[in-house]
DNA sequence: TTCCTAAACTGCGATGCAGTTATGTATATC
DNA sequence: GATATACATAACTGCATCGCAGTTTAGGAA
């Protein structure tokens, strides 16, 4: 069904999108998201990090799809625009759970 | 079944993993051993990539698991460790379908 | 031993971001 | 209009790392 192929160009923006979510923050602020949508000024406050910070975080998360927005008043909301997010994680996360068996089964030995 | 609570911690090590994929140079070096164990050189030879370069890249995938190591002789020949690589792409991909579907039906309008 | 090759290691310059501070912009309230 | 709030943006600093070049190490061949 129209696979496309994986050219040099096709890769690089792979990559990127590998690096949207290739920082703890960024995980963290999807992560908050994963139970609603939530205003800017409350992922602040969840998370600990700076104003700022998050902001550029929302955007560069919103940049490749990740995220929507929606705006109400002085209030921005952000939600998950896309469940696939969780399903990457989930992947990375049993391939921890290998490595770590795999670590338990060296050091058995 | 046991699945591990997503912590900071736990962020950060997931975050490590889709950074070493988040390069396109070590994409193409995943795509190439696609077809099967291949040496260093070989890869050099079919990437067009710097020898040191490759050599670098291939280091950082099996630090994480990505990548498996043989040697023999003189010539160090490295395998896919796990499909679920493949398997991230591919949602990747699907979601850059998404993403290009998603800009043709704004300039449709 | 001596020479050659394959791969890894080391140091260097350049680039890219993460995070902070300060400022800007939009909207609501007085 | 004046002020306060919520978020975005800009400029800056520091750190990580990409890619390159040169060197070193390990293994084979003469």
């Amino acid at each position: 069904m129209g696979k496309l192929a994986l050219t040099p160009e096709v890769l690089e923006l792979i990559a990127d999108r590998f690096k949207a979510l290739a920082e703890p923050a960024r995980l963290q602020l999807l992560q908050s998201l994963r139970g609603g949508e939530m205003a800017v000024g409350e992922l602040v406050e969840e998370t600990g990090f700076g104003q700022a910070n998050v902001s550029k975080h929302l955007q560069h998360l919103h940049t490749f799809g990740f995220v929507r927005r929606r705006k109400e008043g002085l209030f921005v909301y952000y939600t998950i625009a896309d469940k696939s997010v969780f399903q990457l994680c989930d992947v990375m996360c049993g391939r921890l759970g290998a490595e770590t068996k795999a670590r338990q089964r060296l050091l058995a030995v």
